[in-house]
DNA sequence: GTGATACTGGATATGTATATCCAGAATAGA
DNA sequence: TCTATTCTGGATATACATATCCAGTATCAC
């Protein structure tokens, strides 16, 4: 697959929840003002909102005055949460040349350790980083 | 696309210069052999191995008492040059929320730090660690 | 209730990664 | 040179991610 960056669905459930963060308000925001916003294609960013919202990070609300908002405070809500509904078949986190397998310390080969290093670092960020913190993303 | 892992080339071509290192000898390696040693698909792992011959990581010679064989000592080959022929195009170690732009200190969000240090843990890794390291992988 | 609105879900199209098959080219050995 | 052998490259098939279209359903405002 691939190098430390995220799928194009990722990648719009990212910038769309971080828009959402820095745009607060009463209403809740259209999924195509959203894609005009982002400069999305708006039928692919709806299959995204819809798979956020079915897993609990958005709220969407249908008809009239309806439209897209976070279920809670973006400070609330780790990227993991917002990530791992697209990453899921992906998120095989096992060895370097056994992604299907789990990692073993005992008999490891001398880069076990580093390449653990890097692993790690990658699930500490989704876990200790909020949709508050990247709010501010230009 | 994904979480911290390689995709099914890289991970196939990882793992047959690990197990050229870990098996010196003065004989060429056979595709055909590589592939059953690794449980590999053979005619993809053909295509595999002749990008890395192509990008001067493996010496490919042809006809009877061919095979395959590492370009250079393990200890001279980064994880990089194995990595790089298949990762191209997704190679794009951008913003978090813009992988296409190059990412800017000035006006970053205040989770660019620690995604950065996610990112250069990983180049580093593939920068620093051979394919001597990964040789006595079980 | 009625109608307009906006999300939901199914069907479909395209591109890329993965995987297979086979003819052709290059090499070693006799 | 001749032949067996092995890599090389093109054509093809399958699966999944990406992207589009549209009918259906739920909700609000009146």
């Amino acid at each position: 697959m691939c190098t430390v960056n995220f799928s194009a669905s990722t990648t719009h459930a990212l910038r769309a929840t971080a828009w959402l963060a820095a745009h607060p308000g009463e209403d809740a925001v259209l999924g195509r003002d959203l894609a005009r916003k982002l400069k999305i294609p708006p039928d692919y960013l709806s299959k995204v909102l819809a798979t956020l919202a079915r897993n609990g990070v958005l709220r969407a609300v249908r008809g009239a005055k309806g439209g897209y908002r976070l279920a809670r405070a973006p400070e609330r809500i780790k990227l993991a949460e917002v990530v791992t509904p697209f990453e899921g078949k992906r998120a095989r986190t096992g060895c370097l040349l056994h992604p299907d397998r789990p990692c073993r310390d005992s008999g490891a080969c001398s880069a076990h350790a580093s390449w653990g290093g890097v692993s790690q670092a990658y699930r500490d960020f989704l876990d200790r980083t909020t949709v508050a913190d990247i709010r501010d993303h230009p």
